[in-house]
DNA sequence: AAGCAACTTCAAAACATCTTTAAAACAGCT
DNA sequence: AGCTGTTTTAAAGATGTTTTGAAGTTGCTT
């Protein structure tokens, strides 16, 4: 998943970076609005963070033009406690939800992945399909009721592909979402990760090939 | 179908290439508006995607020219953000639509797709005939309610015939919008995959074939 | 019926995807 | 820091599907 972290202050800013990357998040930051703007419109990104005391555009304007441009990812504003107003006018913009600093990174994380699955549809933290359920907040799939062993990338791929079940993903799309900018285009790290789930969620075909076009996840039997 | 890309810089012009042939489109690339003008009056193109700050011909100019050209495809600008005015112009000039740097591929071959399908007389994304129905935007058919097993040229075909349907279409201008320039004029694809694709919608009789001239996709019992 | 255009069938070539393997990178530990 | 086991990546070959070319058949049109 692809989080934009957009905040002025350097130290806040890389505390935000290193940690969500620590939680297994492709982390885009911006250092003023007009960054925002430019990586929120130029990424498929999956959230955002944004301080709302932002020099150039204000965090407020930040959002609103970026609901303007059509983005409809998930925001969360960070706002001052001196500040609390703010969150309204955050709100009030298209934000979806707030946090007043100073805050926990755990509470920051817990918020973000609710906003993520639920801007995918998915009311609880648990995506089931057959049996196999995932459980985004603890980052553990289940298969037939027994934890599966997955490694991080392992998960990373399956929790894309759950959240955007019955969608046709390609290749393209999960190197967006799960790398870094420099992906190696023709790389088949991909094909390997997926022959790696699907062993592992065998006999269940979950995740069908579209061929030329990606991977769809689901228990749908019949073809799209 | 057939996109003609015209943008000067580099990076951007080959990101755009990869991700339209990425999508299934034949592309043609130009540097500058004397290139665009040449490719846009040369090849049968569907839509063009132009950007505005061109050198040698400017990008309204290269638009004003298409149009005095007599050439009705639709077309696509691309314009900075900092230059949004310029988006009149290009409007003005002829373009369709327009969107503003930076953007997302994705909203880009959406808005393509959108303009191909408009320009051949269609207002929404699915095309029906009889109980065959094509949804260009998921790049699925559907016969009796049942999704079909289409590989990616058949469905190329499909596409391009329905999208021009009760018009009779020549062998010609099929492999001129489905094919990269060099294909060798007197090969029998077409007619193969033409008849698989009869094969596959059988019984129903929608690709009648005019001898000597082409095929007319259509559920019209009379000849034309 | 001859000549031509379109159709069908089939197998080779091209291509996309999958699998396997081993090297490289990384994380956790001492 | 250096060692050890694990995870990720790159590369190469295997597999399976799609596309293409070729040859033969059908059937319209004159």
């Amino acid at each position: 998943m692809r989080i934009l972290v957009v905040e002025d202050e350097a130290n806040l800013r890389e505390q935000l970076a290193s940690h969500l990357r620590g939680e297994g998040y492709v982390v885009d930051v911006a250092v003023d609005g007009e960054e925002g703007l430019y990586y929120g419109s130029e990424y498929p990104v999956d959230a955002a963070v944004i301080d709302l005391g932002l020099p150039k555009i204000d965090g407020v304007d930040l959002i609103k033009s970026l609901r303007a441009a059509k983005h409809d990812f998930p925001i969360l504003v960070l706002t001052a406690r001196s500040h609390w107003q703010d969150k309204v006018g955050g709100l009030d913009a298209g934000a979806d939800d707030y946090l007043t600093k100073p805050f926990q990174m755990e509470e920051l994380v817990a918020r973000l992945n609710a906003l993520i699955r639920r801007s995918a549809g998915h009311a609880t933290p648990v995506i089931v399909c057959a049996e196999l359920s995932l459980d985004i907040s603890r980052k553990v799939a289940t298969l037939h009721g027994n934890p599966m062993e997955l490694t991080a990338f392992e998960y990373k791929v399956l929790e894309y592909l759950m959240l955007n079940q019955e969608r046709i993903v390609s290749k393209t799309e999960l190197t967006e979402h799960l790398y870094e900018q420099d992906f190696d285009r023709d790389s088949n790290v991909l094909e390997v990760f997926v022959g790696r789930l699907r062993k592992k969620i065998a006999p269940l075909n979950l995740i069908k090939t579209v061929r030329g076009q990606g991977y769809r996840f689901g228990a749908a039997s019949n073809d799209i």
